[in-house]
DNA sequence: CACCAGGCAGACGTTGAAAATATGGATGTC
DNA sequence: GACATCCATATTTTCAACGTCTGCCTGGTG
């Protein structure tokens, strides 16, 4: 059997006659007659009712007519979502977030921005740390992540740098030199902070951007105490506020426990945390390169919009739907 | 396109070989390799990667292959349902059941029900779990389906429950719990199984009834230690007669490995397992229709006859008939 | 009753597409 | 670097779908 010949019992079955449905084909009627048979052969089943003035379909006709109809219509449209899968207007994607790298408003921008341009396509965010994220682009099992600072270099992943973006101080309310630059609004030089007590997050395998942050320290002349190491940039934050000492973080996090702790510009400073987009280099799935396509297109016009003299917190824009 | 395109990249697809595929279809590889770019070339897409070692299916092939997969199902399907009704069968129906499902005493009974109530209707009965039974009664594959809970939610698929089923807790027999139950015949407490370690069976996307587990163990007052998870409740069973662990399965699952595992009642328990029929809305098959009613119709007597004070297992009906 | 019109089926030559054969090129393996 | 594997291309062959012609059946009409 082939879908020729259910195409002809179709426009025979609506014509009621061979010699008209033979037109609409535009074939003859003898070998539209000879496919009817050569089907009603295979099918071990009487189709059409010879009658005087045409065909008429069977019991048995009418329902394989039935069935027809939407076997036709199914192979039509898994012919359009294929191609649709192709160009990337449908598919589906699963893209992953760092707590941190979620924080940035960057992030929240291209899920949108995502979601407006390709509304086919459907979109699983997850969320989990720097590792987890990379291991799962690597297997396959995301098509995408965003991150701080790369923990691995899993084989066949791309990492790319989307940005940078200054580090702030974080103080807790009461700390003097919050007090200090509340009134002066001024920034607050790394050699101020000498004998202060530091709270780090530890990267096991990585030593990502605190690194950085021990090494501008040396260069300023003084080695940072640490008083305490973390997992995860909030509890971090949470360890400020509770007082237990100071710490750095990426600008976008500001605005967490804004009630107790301060965030302050660092004066001549080069401490920055980067935002990462990996990816697998072979990936072939059009809604996942679109997705990396936007995301660098993103980050490059943010950074123009970062160089602005007058820089403010860029508001997040409507919640992103949920598709079903 | 026709059926001989989709029948050789199906062949393709699963071959991962145009070579290999050729030999199974019976012809040579060049013709072969010529009509699956010619279905490429209409769909406008590419459906497979060529690489070294073969042929890999490109996303939309990944899509594409899985429309085609239901297509030729259904042509299978409406091929012989228009041969059965022609020998004089009134119509047909296909329903589906879920292994769990299917051990519950009602499927059977209703099975045997519509056959007395409808001996010219042919009934094509099938197994699988409950995604793919929902997803086929949503494509029209099935015209109704029944599972425990239901874990998707395609539009224009009806879901009705048919009936709640305690649940029981299932002990390896050498168990000392089980032992002490089996000579006092008293219930065990959901409390008592705190130092236990648990099988469950993993939903991907859908927490179903063993969410209810844990939160009800959560309400006593711990978590379970959950010590392996499993995709079918017969798994799971297995495992505790293999002393893995102990778990909770619906009444009617009792019987399976009665002789390495003992089933006991829960004192105070909630828990409870649903049978759940789904259909589609729409439906318009009036056998399908009747069907459908009948499995309320016996649901509700169910749950009537099981209000009754001394409940025993029900008795199996006489096995069914198999029709070609 | 003869005649005609409409419509399906069979016979037979024609043609176009699918299959077979032969070969080339790319890639991975020993 | 020789070899094997596998897909793609070129060319010929084959077979089935198609077109043409014709016969037969049915129902309507003078």
């Amino acid at each position: 059997m082939e879908l020729r010949h259910l195409r002809y019992f179709m426009a025979v079955a609506d014509a009621g006659s061979m010699t008209r449905a033979a037109e609409q084909l535009g074939i003859q009627q003898p070998p539209l007659s000879q496919q009817i048979k050569a089907l009603e052969g295979e099918l071990k089943t009487q189709l059409f009712k010879r009658v005087a003035r045409g065909v008429e379909l069977t019991i048995a006709g009418a329902a394989f007519r039935y069935d027809v109809q939407t076997i036709l219509r199914q192979v039509e449209l898994a012919a359009s979502r294929a191609a649709s899968i192709a160009v990337g207007v449908e598919g589906s994607i699963a893209v992953g977030f760092s707590t941190s790298a979620a924080a940035h408003a960057l992030v929240p921008r291209l899920i949108h921005a995502f979601r407006d341009a390709h509304p086919g396509v459907s979109l699983d965010v997850r969320e989990s740390n720097a590792a987890e994220l990379s291991d799962w682009v690597a297997k396959g099992t995301l098509q995408a992540a965003i991150f701080r600072a790369p923990v691995s270099r899993p084989t066949g992943v791309a990492f790319y740098s989307l940005l940078q973006e200054p580090m702030l101080l974080v103080l807790p309310v009461r700390h003097p030199l919050a007090a200090a630059r509340k009134s002066a609004a001024t920034t607050i030089s790394l050699r101020a902070l000498r004998d202060e007590g530091f709270i780090l997050v530890r990267r096991p395998g990585a030593p990502g951007m605190y690194a950085d942050f021990i090494s501008a320290c040396r260069e300023q002349g003084f080695t940072p105490r640490i008083v305490a190491e973390v997992d995860r940039m909030l509890t971090n934050i949470c360890l400020v506020a509770a007082g237990f000492g100071i710490s750095v973080v990426p600008t976008s996090m500001r605005g967490f426990h804004a009630e107790s702790v301060a965030y302050c510009p660092l004066r001549n400073s080069h401490l920055a945390a980067p935002m990462t987009l990996a990816y697998r280099e072979q990936e072939t799935n059009p809604a996942a390169i679109h997705f990396i396509a936007l995301g660098k297109t993103l980050a490059k016009a943010w950074g123009k919009r970062a160089e602005l003299p007058s820089r403010r917190t860029t508001k997040s824009l409507s919640s992103p739907r949920r598709r079903a």
